[in-house]
DNA sequence: ATTACTTTTCCGGAGGGTGGAAATGGTGGA
DNA sequence: TCCACCATTTCCACCCTCCGGAAAAGTAAT
């Protein structure tokens, strides 16, 4: 059961993001289908309390109170996961990814990039769907609805690789589940390829870390003792994060 | 005016974000004084959401789409400050920065620079450590857990001027606090000067505005007076921000 | 096994939220 | 300068949805 007031009011601050943090009242409303009443209460509660601001010519914008709440957040995972990042890019000399789902989507919470020339372009905050990566395949492998997920989200082909149909997506999570870590061959983008696996903590996977790079040099690495680095980081990960 | 239910979900949100990030159901309702059912109900809506995760010990924290979300607001932070840089830059001549704390690095955010011939090189998107830099000293001299910050990241030597000692370093912080600014008088580069305030937003420092140039130069200008400008402007860019 | 605690669920009453529509404000064109 | 048009803000009566106490369920420790 969800509180709808609060509901919307996240609607409006999503609405506000999407147009890129800036919007008036009427874009807001044309997005979300709200009535303009309704909407402009909504943002009267988040200026009072600086989760959005007013510009000069009376639009709305995301507000600093965002930040300092967001940095809270982000600080969060991504300063727990920064050193096993560092350890994972040490180890594979390739760009090390951790990633959480949210709602359907997966997204890169942090990114230690590798030191090599040719490496991934940052994209920490970056939404995918689940089906094309290999963090998004770690983190529902785990998970009993993930059918349910598919259903909702599609499974939209991004290369000529990707798999796009749900049994066949069933199958590979399967095999995720079998072998303990998750493949992307140029399935989300071609030439970069990726493996995964789960963070666990305490039972529940709520995180899956990576490694990425150029679909040759990821290949050039022993896929089981990729595996095994991956595994090893991610449970000290899981566990650090259990205990505090 | 103001939407009850909204209100108190931003209550739990920041209540949540108070406790460093996470709590227990209890924990919250001790800070927020709102009755259990209710803050379970509104967590239930922000857990669907994504911006509240729960743990395996079923204790609450804050959640990735706030990570998210505080990423534009933060990226519009840039947008916001530029007319503030734009009149630091006019009352001092030299160039204008505006820095954020992000994990234990200072990120500069945003410059506008000098009309002089000689000025700083454009650093929008570096990343320094903070004990050889002005906005640095700003940024920790408001928090409790500066020294566990220095703990992480060292002093490293940057300069023959940089403090490289960490009682040193904390008896900076105090003489910062004492005076309302900080300086860098060629500890993170050779005869670059610099003085910089924290921006605070209610309460708690979330970025901190700097001026910065050759030695000569910075120090031709009255401290106190250049201290004066960057508190002004600091303090009417928060409110800006904050409220509005 | 029992105790002490925290979290989750439930439900009837009523207070707060809703949204259509009117009023106000701002902007660009004539 | 004035007008017309679009966006924003305010208003209010209805009624839906949120509130919150209290009991149930789940968890951890003794």
């Amino acid at each position: 059961m969800s509180v709808q007031s609060v509901d919307r009011a996240l609607d409006v601050l999503e609405a506000l993001a999407e147009q890129g943090g800036q919007a008036g009242l009427s874009e807001i409303a044309a997005r979300t289908g709200l009535p303009y009443g309704t909407i402009h209460r909504l943002l009267q509660t988040l200026l009072a309390r600086g989760y959005v601001r007013q510009e000069s010519d009376r639009r709305y914008a995301l507000g600093g109170a965002l930040v300092r709440i967001g940095g809270v957040a982000e600080r969060m995972l991504a300063v727990w996961a920064e050193p096993y990042l560092t350890r994972l890019v040490e180890l594979s000399g390739e760009t090390a990814n951790l990633a959480v789902l949210e709602g359907d989507f997966v997204v890169y919470v942090a990114q230690v990039p590798s030191p090599r020339r040719l490496r991934m372009f940052a994209e920490v905050g970056r939404r995918v769907l689940p089906h094309s990566t290999a963090v998004g395949k770690a983190l529902l492998a785990g998970r009993a609805d993930a059918a349910a997920v598919f259903r909702r989200t599609g499974l939209p082909r991004r290369t000529d690789r990707t798999i796009t149909v749900t049994e066949e997506m069933l199958a590979e999570l399967g095999r995720v589940r079998a072998r303990g870590y998750a493949l992307d061959l140029g399935e989300e983008e071609s030439g970069v390829h990726c493996m995964a696996v789960p963070v666990h903590d305490g039972g529940r996977t709520f995180a899956a870390l990576s490694v990425s790079g150029p679909a040759e040099r990821i290949d050039a690495i022993d896929r089981e003792e990729l595996a095994a680095m991956l595994r090893k980081v991610a449970e000290d990960f899981g566990t650090a994060v259990f205990r505090s």
